[in-house]
DNA sequence: GGGCTCAGTAAACAGTTGTGTGCTGAGCGC
DNA sequence: GCGCTCAGCACACAACTGTTTACTGAGCCC
């Protein structure tokens, strides 16, 4: 996994990574494009001036700070979906695994929240690119069901999408219960069940004419 | 509708109307977090120091403008939900008026996308609240049509936070269609009357029990 | 071990920020 | 018409911002 790196180089790495955490921090109270540069190198301990020999600007953080985040929720939720194939208890994990996830990693699913749609285009850009492809993932792995027989491409990543909405929206709603909000995390777990009971539930008896009645 | 305000009460709605217009249009390349206060005044053409006549701070105009953004659309999509009561027209209908209420109204969209998890608690809060009781109107409207017979309370609140979330999402990727920011808006349309149509046939086809599976 | 690389420094730059003060003058009620 | 109200003003304040400059010195390569 790690390269030998130089003692050079892990230095860099190391404050880097300083820079990051902090960039990630300074977000709990504010939106990225209000974080000043030399407020997240105070927080670190180094000038100011040293912050350019790791990123252009805040923004360029910011979009390094993407991949991070949306990966490891990525990550967890592969897990969680191809875990069960039964399908009760497959939507009972993956409702645990999110909000096992997000109270780990709350700092994660806040800056993909805040951003989102927030002020920083590139960071914009980045997130929505990421939420795609695991749409398209997600969308691979509902195909393999028994049930996706007979789906048309079109339909079948309208349901990855579907999915994928539904688990990041769920994130959200537990990083706001876990800061008191919103409902409770156990409020958000049950409506979350129910929601992907609904949604499989249509799914069971989605025809390939409800496709076609939407295509006009 | 309009009581007569005097002379000098008019001036000042006016101003305050400028400063609440001169905010939105400057959310359109950051977040409320990042906007000064001198940035609007200038924007509008008065001092800074006038600002604090007509708000606290910036945030405290943030909160002012959550109804107003959010407001619009609610009656909007009122008006969408009540119209047909045909299953097909009605999904059509609702996905037309959600699609031209963002055309008419980018900037309301763009405030509520950005700021439902940014940088400011006051107006995230006031969003919450606002979006909430949508839901609970929204729970209303379904529960009167005949299908819902039988639904337990919180099965009905169940899918009316699942249509709100919906219809705010994809007022969202209206939005990022009309940037260019993700996929044009007539994909989104398809979308989104794809997924309410798999929503609602889970809807047709859920029972009592399909509630109780996920109490425990 | 000599010379180069380069992460981090200190200092200075010209702007910017939010907020407080005391004032002006148009419009109001009486 | 007189006197009060109060939206908006000009000015001053200290604190902060992003970026550039020339530098230092620890660690690397040969």
């Amino acid at each position: 996994m790690s390269a030998t790196l130089s003692q050079r180089d892990q230095q860099k790495a190391r404050t880097r990574r300083a820079l990051l955490d902090a960039g990630l921090a300074l977000l709990e109270e504010q939106s990225l494009s209000s974080i000043g540069l030399r407020e997240i190198t105070r927080a670190v301990g180094i000038s100011p001036a040293a912050f350019y020999r790791h990123f252009r600007d805040v923004a360029d953080l910011g979009v390094a700070l993407v991949e991070e985040s949306l990966g490891s929720l990525h990550e967890a939720i592969r897990a969680g979906l191809s875990a069960h194939s039964e399908d009760g208890a497959r939507i009972d994990h993956l409702v645990d695994v999110i909000a096992a996830h997000v109270r780990r990693h709350p700092e994660h699913i806040r800056f993909v929240a805040r951003e989102r749609h927030g002020g920083v285009a590139a960071v914009r850009t980045a997130i929505g690119a990421e939420l795609d492809r695991f749409a398209e993932e997600v969308t691979r792995l509902l195909a393999e069901d028994e049930i996706s027989r007979g789906w048309s491409a079109e339909d079948l990543r309208m349901l990855g999408e579907t999915y994928v909405d539904h688990m990041v929206m769920t994130a959200f709603a537990f990083l706001d219960a876990a800061l008191g909000e919103g409902p409770p995390a156990a409020t958000v777990a049950r409506t979350a069940r129910r929601q992907l009971r609904l949604i499989s539930l249509g799914r069971r008896y989605w025809t390939a004419s409800d496709g076609a009645a939407t295509t006009g």
